[in-house]
DNA sequence: AACCGTAAGCGTATCTTGTACGCTGTCAAG
DNA sequence: CTTGACAGCGTACAAGATACGCTTACGGTT
C-alpha cells in the first residue's frame, strides 16, 4: 500500500563508505550521508535509527569484503595467517573507518564468522579449550592493535623519522630501533608479529 | 607584573580525568572539565589550545603513572611482561581514556620512555636489529589491542555470554570458546595472550 | 477511474558542543 | 596610587544530531 522505500543498508552503507573515503573519518556526518544519497538530512532517519546504527553499517560492509572461509593448502599457521591478513586488507582499504571498526567490532556478524573459522583452525591444530580461547583472544588483539598502529600512529612512517631525532644519550635503543625500522615495509612488519604470535601458539 | 595564573597542566589534567572516571567518554567536554576546575568555559582556553591538547594532557597523566624502569630480577621475558603490565595496569584504573589513548598515544613522552625500555630488554635478549623492530611493534600492538578488547568490547564479559547463545550449528567453535572463556578471568587470559607473543620472540 | 490510508520524505526547531572575540577586573612594578 | 599586561569571563556563532509534525506519493480498493 505505502510509497515504497528508495534506500537500502547496503546503498546506506556505501554513501557512508564513500564519505569516509573521499573526507575522512571527520567528514562523516548525517548531512553528508544524505547528501551523497541525495535525500535530505532527516530523510535518511527513515532507515537508520541513528549515526550509531550508520556506523555499524559501513563497519559490516567493509567486514563483510572478508571472506571467512580458510583457504585449503598450508599449515594451521600459515591458514591463520591468511585470514588475519585478508582482515588487514579490507580494513586497509579504507583507512577512515578504522576508528568506527573500533568501536562497533563486537557486533558484526561479519567477524564473528571470522573467529568462527579461526577458532576451527585452532581446534584442528590441536590446541586445548583454555589455550585455544587464549590464542583467539590474543590473535584478534594483535589484529586490532597492528591496524590501529598501521593507521593512526604516525609512529609508523613520519614518527619513526621523528624518533629517529630523538637524544641519542636518552633513547639509545629506541633511536636504533627507529633507525632500521625505516627499512622494515608494513606488511613484513605486520607478517613478522603474526609469525611471532603464531610461534609461540604452536610451541 | 600580571597577574598570576591558576592553573597548572598537572590540575586540567586531573579534573579531566576527574570527569572521564566520572561521566564517562562522551562526557569530556571544555565545560564539564571548566566546571570541575571552577572557571568558567573560556577560562580553561587560557592554558589548553584546544579539546585536542586537554586530551593530550590527560592521557600524558595516565601513561605518566607506567614506571619504565625495568623491574630487576628475572628472565627478559619476565621482566618485559611485567612492564607490558604496568600498562595495562594504569589504563585499565581509567577506563574511559582508552579511547583517547589510542589516538594520543604517538606524542607521549611516557610511552617512548616505556618503549625504550622494552627495546633495551629487546636487545639485551640478544634479538637481531630487524627483529627487534618486529618484536616491539607486536609487543606494542598486542598491548593496544588487548587493552581496547578487554575494555570496549562486549566480546569480554557479557559479550562472551551472547556469543555461547549462538547458534550451534553455525558456530561450533565460537561456542564452544565462548563457554571456555567465561571461566578464563582477565587476568590469566591477557598474561596467557602476552606469553605467547613473548615464546615466539624467544623461540 | 476516482479514492484513501499508510508510510516516505522533508522542513523547521532545539539542544549540545567547540571555539572566536572583545570586555573587565586584578595584580604588581613604578 | 597609578598603570599596563594578562587572567578570566560572557556573549555569540557555527556545526552537528535529532525530535516533531506536515505533505505527498504510491498502490490496493471500490
Amino acid at each position: 500500500m505505502p510509497r515504497p522505500r528508495s534506500l537500502t543498508p547496503q546503498g546506506i552503507a556505501a554513501a557512508a563508505l564513500a564519505v569516509l573515503d573521499r573526507d575522512g573519518t571527520g567528514g562523516l556526518t548525517m548531512r553528508a550521508v544524505a547528501q551523497e544519497l541525495g535525500v535530505s538530512t532527516m530523510g535518511l532517519y527513515r532507515y537508520v535509527a541513528d549515526r550509531e546504527e550508520l556506523e555499524g553499517l559501513v563497519v559490516e560492509l567493509v567486514l563483510g569484503a572478508v571472506d571467512p572461509v580458510p583457504p585449503a593448502g598450508g599449515s594451521w599457521q600459515e591458514r591463520i595467517a591468511v585470514l588475519v591478513e585478508r582482515v588487514r586488507v579490507a580494513v586497509g582499504a579504507h583507512p577512515a573507518v578504522v576508528p568506527l571498526t573500533m568501536t562497533h567490532r563486537h557486533r558484526s556478524p561479519a567477524i564473528l564468522r571470522w573467529s568462527e573459522s579461526v577458532a576451527g583452525l585452532l581446534t584442528e591444530a590441536g590446541t586445548g579449550p583454555r589455550q585455544r580461547v587464549v590464542a583467539l583472544r590474543g590473535l584478534l588483539a594483535y589484529v586490532i592493535g597492528a591496524i590501529q598502529l598501521e593507521h593512526l600512529g604516525p609512529l609508523a612512517g613520519p614518527g619513526t623519522v621523528a624518533i629517529a631525532g630523538l637524544d641519542p644519550a636518552e633513547f639509545p635503543n629506541m633511536r636504533a630501533t627507529a633507525l632500521e625500522a625505516r627499512t622494515v615495509p608494513p606488511d613484513e612488519e605486520f607478517r613478522g608479529g603474526l609469525a611471532l604470535l603464531l610461534a609461540g601458539i604452536g610451541s
